[in-house]
DNA sequence: TCAAGGAAAATTGTCGACAGTATACAATTT
DNA sequence: AAATTGTATACTGTCGACAATTTTCCTTGA
């Protein structure tokens, strides 16, 4: 890790495309809620309200889409992602094999370098506990399972916990708070840490298959609870 | 799975978009081996060859990126998606995590009625064994996991499959033949259907566990022997 | 009152054009 | 000769316009 031969006095100007501005727009408006689950997303519209034409906003879509945030339907455009419960349960059933799967590859190739990063981003999450913002904490408990998975090795778990991440966290954004105290859950990664520190590969596993059935008993209940009260729009599938 | 209520006298006229079709053109290029990994996709090259304007080929560009077959930088456009060794195994390695789990969760749930499927497209298989089409004994081969994975009743395993199957295909078009005889392949399912049959949910694990195993090394090595040779042109990253 | 039908409006799919950007190569300087 | 600069070319990013399709809404008939 020495110095860059080349000292870089500039670091490269940020000439963000277009489509990418329209994109973090979209984002925000999804995860805040400002656009509901199932309600359109018509290019013209949007192209119209931000003084773009159509194409960005096109590519924006396309983009949210495979991050899971909008579906799209051939001639009728793009819809925000609906949610039911059985779908946020699929999600975390398969958090819960990538990442098992994950934590086990770290421990075996050995965790050394990857526990501080850990353990520096769970102070974070902390630190983050007494605020309330729900989606900065959300997301920083979801860096922090990114994290050990980057650790771990295998590029494809890591492209497919990105998606598996937005899309959660579009969940827990419907669903507007957590149950738990933050910063217990916070705590709650401690076992993690120690467990992939501890060398046993069926040790680690165990521990996420607990961290995350927490969780995805929490959540799914609570949204539940929601769908109940009839709380989304339901999507114009045909 | 009884007859459509509807008796389908007319399937729907082919009104299928233009960068459909397009996209079909190029994930055919793509597997026979027309387009090598690594090259240049070009949008207004494509368009000009096909006859049509460039928002159809960027259009089934991203639906190939999606899928694994290209990737883009920006401002410069589309390339073939390239592979080495280490992705291939870290495709299979997300492989075993999600059929692990699909298996048990199909035994856990009744696998009565997914099990005729199998078995089905397993005959299908060794119909295939004997002709010479090896992509085509591959697609039938990844039809038969997806069959079992949709049968598991998690959606998310099914869209991840899709993905994964798609650059598996890709992956062994590239090395351009299989190791094992055709029909002893498609014989060894049989395990799968028998473990799935019994019952026993760490027997379907395990069966899951040595029959993507075994695909696994026979791939990689293939592929490794392959690099070893200066197969493939590298990508053009920066 | 409600269902069916049919224009009218709105929206997506596709097109051709232009501007901004990257690459290759020639010209220039050291 | 090597490195740097300038220039030409090809390509993507974005735009506005038109065609095809879907959606809306109003009419019509029972």
């Amino acid at each position: 890790m020495s110095e860059n031969p080349d000292p870089p006095i500039f670091s490269p100007v940020t000439r963000d495309a277009l489509s990418q501005k329209v994109a973090r727009m979209l984002t925000d408006a999804i995860m805040s809620g400002k656009l509901k689950p199932g309600t359109r997303v018509s290019e013209s519209v949007i192209a119209r309200d931000l003084g773009v034409s159509r194409a960005p906003v096109r590519e924006a879509g396309r983009l949210l889409e495979s991050a899971g945030l909008l579906i799209s339907h051939p001639n009728r455009g793009f819809f925000v992602r609906t949610m039911d419960s059985e779908d946020l349960d699929s999600l975390y059933e398969l958090r819960l094999a990538i990442e098992c799967e994950a934590a086990a590859r770290l421990v075996r190739q050995g965790p050394q370098e990857v526990i501080p990063l850990l353990r520096k981003q769970m102070e974070q999450m902390i630190a983050l506990a007494s605020s309330g913002e729900i989606a900065a904490q959300v997301q920083a408990d979801m860096h922090f399972h990114r994290l050990m998975i980057e650790g771990c090795g295998n590029r494809r778990f890591v492209s497919v916990f990105k998606k598996v991440a937005s899309e959660i966290q579009l969940g827990v954004a419907l669903i507007g708070h957590v149950n738990d105290a933050p910063d217990n859950i916070a705590r709650n990664h401690e076992m993690i840490i120690t467990a992939l520190d501890s060398g046993d590969e069926e040790a680690a596993r165990a521990a996420m298959r607990y961290h995350i059935g927490i969780a995805r008993t929490a959540v799914v209940a609570h949204f539940q609870r929601l769908e109940a009260g009839g709380g989304h729009p339901e999507n114009p599938a045909s």
